[in-house]
This record gives structure tokens, sequence and C-alpha cells, in this order.
DNA sequence: CGGATCGTTTGTGTAGCGCCAACCATTTAT
DNA sequence: ATAAATGGTTGGCGCTACACAAACGATCCG
């Protein structure tokens, strides 16, 4: 449809830079947009933003240790105590000891948590009508499993791997 | 692929929702993910991941007021106050008086602006690889595509529009 | 003229979060 | 067995990013 025909002189091989654009700051941009209008709705329930970041990832990644959430979710372990202990005082999170290893703690979703997720997920429709009203619907799905699929991703957790220097000249 | 095979005739057993995932929670996390890293490759150019996104904004609004900046950022005015000081202070970004209203500030990239948010976006581009590495150089693109889009959407400032409830029972 | 609006400055307050240090319980290495 | 490392927990300090309020100059408008 809209083929940004920016520049089209005689198009010789390359959309060159065109694509130099980065995805992180709108990104920034969106997640910003929605998570405003989502704590309003979310109140009610008692849950904030951040709580539902790690109720869903729980729900995709199972029983995971404290360890392993503060990696995913990128915050320090000490915060991720406090998370933890928000939602496990509304039983939506259940802390486990590790069978093989008694130090760690198991954590996983509770149905009650699961429940709740669902119930905020529910409660955030209009919001997210509201922010992506730009998509069409089959858009929003496929907005969707991108997400999902980028974030379920392992996230290299910064090992030295100096194989070849990736922020080259560009 | 995966059609969402949502609710098709009374659909006796199944799969109920399945389409009741929302990608606030996702977006979210994507986003913190890219931000920390984006942090110290941008710290070199003297950058901050939020100066980021209000320059990307201002490349596609082209002169607009800082209200209007405000809004679409959906931070305070005040804030935007120092957020363009910083801005300005490298010549990045220039303020100048609207000509049909001398109250307001037009604010806009200047050329420098411009190339420093190229030099940026660049250098974005290992973080990038690295945070969305799940997916596809065309998934890449379509993920922008979309949060261009998505982003580019005037958002409601929260007009009256009673219209019907969009916060229905779900 | 007087009231509303845009931008600016200056404060104040709060939330999110990193980070450090100390402390159990437990596992693993010596 | 004793020492060291590890996972979780608590408490505290400090910083950054805001929002929010108040007061002011410049300007527009009725």
């Amino acid at each position: 449809m809209f083929h940004a025909v920016r520049k089209l002189g005689h198009m010789p091989a390359l959309p060159v830079e065109e694509s130099e654009h980065r995805s992180g700051p709108l990104l920034d941009h969106l997640a910003r947009r929605m998570r405003l209008r989502s704590e309003s709705v979310l109140a009610p329930l008692g849950l904030r933003p951040r709580h539902l970041v790690a109720l869903t990832v729980l729900r995709e990644s199972g029983g995971i240790s404290q360890q392993a959430l503060a990696g995913t979710l990128q915050i320090d372990g000490t915060n991720v105590v406090g998370l933890l202990n928000d939602l496990e005082a509304e039983s939506l999170v259940e802390r486990r000891r590790s069978p093989e290893d008694r130090r760690r703690h198991v954590v996983s979703l509770t149905t009650a948590g699961a429940k709740r997720l669902r119930e905020a997920e529910c409660a955030l429709a209009g919001v997210e009508d509201e922010v992506l009203g730009a998509l069409q619907p089959a858009e929003r799905d496929t907005l969707y499993d991108l997400l999902r699929r980028a974030t379920s991703g392992r996230q290299v957790i910064c090992a030295g791997e100096s194989g070849d220097e990736p922020d080259v000249a560009c």
C-alpha cells in the first residue's frame, strides 16, 4: 500500500539505510503509553504493571528459581524478593524449595495467580484497544506473536563471548 | 499459521480464550531489556534512552509545540522543559518561537540532531541484535513497522467519549 | 484591562531499582 | 569435618525519573 517511495532515484540495488531505524525507542515509547494507562486499570486488582510482567513470565516458564527469574526479568535479585513477596502475599505465586537443591526456591504460578492474571488481561482489553488503535486486529496478533517470541528467547547474560566485537563501525 | 480460531460457531469444547493475552506486559518486558542494554551503548554519545525517544518522535513529527510533545511523550510539561534543555544544550534540537502564537515554542530537530540520532541508532545495532535475536531480520522489520504505526497514531487524551463503555465484562 | 495559555524555574514527594552488607540454610570443595 | 561458595532474605543508602504544585514572564484574546 504505502510504499514509502522515498528517494526513488533510479533505485540501483540497495534500500541501504532505510533500515537503520531501531525499534528500541519505539518500544520504549509504546510501552510507556501502555503502562501509564494500565496502571489505573490494574489498580483495582491490586496489581502493578511490573507484577503483570512477572506473572506473565511465570506463566510461560513454569517453575523457575528466583535467580533465573531475576535473570529474565533483568532486575536485581534483592528486588525479586520484594516482588515475589507481593505476589505471594496474595497467593498468586508459590515458593517451594527445590528437591535437588534445597537452597533454591522454585517459583510458580498458583491457580489463583493464573486466574488473576487472566482477569488482569481481560481488564486490559480496553487499554490495548486505545493504545494499539492504529493497528488492525490481525496486526495486533502479529505484534503479540513477535513480542512473545522475542521475549521468550534466552538473553545472553553478558557472558564473555569475545569472539568478535559486535559493535563495529556500522 | 496459527489462526487464533476465535470463537467461531458455538465452539463446544475449547481453548476458549486462547486470545485473551495482552501485549502490554511483553512490551514492558522487552522494552526494559532493550533499555538496560541501550544505556551503556548510548552513554558515550551523551544520550539517555529517553532522549532517543524524544529525538525519534521529533524526527517524525517535524516541528511541534512543547505541549504537543508532552502529549505524545506522555510526560509532564515541566519535565519536557528539562529534557529539551539537555538536547538544546548540545544543539540537537531547536526552539523557535511560533510566528502565529509567540507564546509557543516550535521544537524541531537540528541537522546535528538528526545526525546524532543516526549515530545512536547505528550504535544500537548490536543491542538490537542481542535483544531481538530470536527474530528473523524480516520479522524485525515487521516489528519495527508495527511499532512505528502504533506510536504514530494519535492517542486519545482521555476525551470524554462515553459512547459505549469499553471496559465491559469480558 | 483581565483572564487564559505557553513556557520556565524551583520545590517537594514518590516509586523503581541498583547496590552493599549482613545473615541463614544448604551444598560443595578441601 | 571444616571451609568456602551459593540461593534467598532483610535492611539500608542513594540515585533517577517522574508527577504535581506554585509562582512568574510573555503573550494572546475577549
